[in-house]
DNA sequence: GGCTCTACGTGATGGAGGTCACATTTCCGG
DNA sequence: CCGGAAATGTGACCTCCATCACGTAGAGCC
């Protein structure tokens, strides 16, 4: 199920095995011939920072393999992750188009690769290609979305146990009306999971125990397992 | 100093007085042509809603004159505005490119008026015309920054002082590197400047009182005086 | 097996700010 | 100029959670 951690260089990395809302995905053929042209692939190592908040845009990274961690730090050090980006998604888009700084740190999570296109290469290519730059306004106006769940999270949300909801209920894949309870590995920290939603390590410490107790989650090893998806959304306020 | 509130029409209200990052300035004729040919141009009263959350999406409004407040409310009522649109902004714009509901109502503060353009329109005349597009690409990613600043204020700041400090400091034009205080007409109720950084009114009103103290700002009628901007700075953890 | 480092659990404490209540002022239409 | 509504000022209270402090558990390593 995983993906593979060796450091061979994947093939056409930018085609689209699953989802249907991938960047470059059904273009015509010459735009993916100028697109295998102007992009570059690489490997990266744990831990590696793709691109830093605050540096000027470079270019954009499409993620092929691994999993990095978006998020952005106040000068007292204290940091929200705001995005936990797969394979597929693209990062770095909304900056190099505006041409303003990162606004967030890239970093890897696992080892992984990516391809990276120039900034310029990338405006070249949308100029000459209108289809292309309707898909990366797309792209942006879907950035923006979840950007704008942030803010409804982040701003609307009283309780921590709220965000914490909503944060479980964004990870369970939305299945059907059935009331399946759905499982998933837990891949981050309680610090991480912290930073996700504006709260200490220790509230979600307590959380966890909390929700436990009232029956709306188990853990199994590190598979989190969500038995009553109404009652979290109850208490998302959803 | 102030826009007419009478009912005429406005000519040319596309055209860009001011901004230079205006959606639609210094286009080609052809272009300017085409795009006065699928807008329609409307007045509304006080407190119309261009749109609410939630609706499909009809298209996109370019405010000319009067301004209006974006919003979005939880069902419990709680409300957070995360921005007040002047005249050139483009409102709804995220949406109707995706295709997706509106995420935010857009309720006008003021008599004003605004260019509609339907979202099929818009997306074919984005097709035809690649830069029509950058400029909307353009658009949405500046959409996205203001997003993020508003992530960044809810998520990064601890206290609603800090907040506050924030919020005055996206008020007050950046006066280069002079101290010179910054005068501001205040437009906007208490209650309204809770519900932009997401606290009560009651803390707001003791907000301005202990700024008043502290000497960080001062109130002549409706008129606000930021004294000094770098104490403000500091508290904002800029 | 023992060492270290990171992740996690949990109690005690204090204070910031949300909530409620009510007084006062400002605004605005008739 | 008046009356009601909306906006604002302020006190009292009390909850919730950040903070501090420590103990424990597990993972990797020699």
């Amino acid at each position: 199920m995983r993906a593979p951690y060796g450091l061979e260089i994947l093939d056409n990395c930018l085609s689209c095995p699953v989802r249907e809302e991938h960047l470059f995905c059904n273009l015509a053929l010459p735009a993916v011939q100028r697109l295998n042209h102007i992009k570059s692939t690489a490997v990266y190592p744990k831990a590696t920072m793709l691109f830093i908040e605050g540096q000027q845009p470079r270019g954009v990274f499409v993620l092929c393999a691994g999993k990095a961690k978006l998020f952005t730090s106040a000068s007292d050090g204290k940091t929200i992750i705001t995005k936990i980006s797969e394979p597929g998604d693209v990062l770095g888009l909304n900056a190099t188009i505006s041409n303003r700084p990162y606004e967030v740190t890239a970093e890897m999570m696992e080892p992984g690769q990516a391809n990276f296109i120039a900034r310029d290469d990338l405006v070249q290519f949308m100029r000459e290609n209108g289809e292309v730059a309707v898909r990366v306004a797309e792209q942006l106006s879907r950035n923006y979305y979840s950007a704008y769940e942030e803010i409804r999270t982040l701003g609307l949300a009283s309780s921590p146990s709220e965000k914490f909801a909503k944060l479980l209920l964004s990870w369970s894949p939305r299945a059907g009306n059935a009331s399946e309870p759905a499982n998933l590995k837990l891949t981050l920290t309680h610090e991480e999971i912290a930073e996700m939603i504006g709260t200490t390590r220790e509230t979600v410490s307590r959380l966890f125990s909390d929700f436990k107790k009232k029956r709306l989650l188990q853990l199994k090893g590190s598979t989190l397992i969500l038995p009553n998806r109404p009652a979290l959304e109850r208490m998302a306020n959803l």
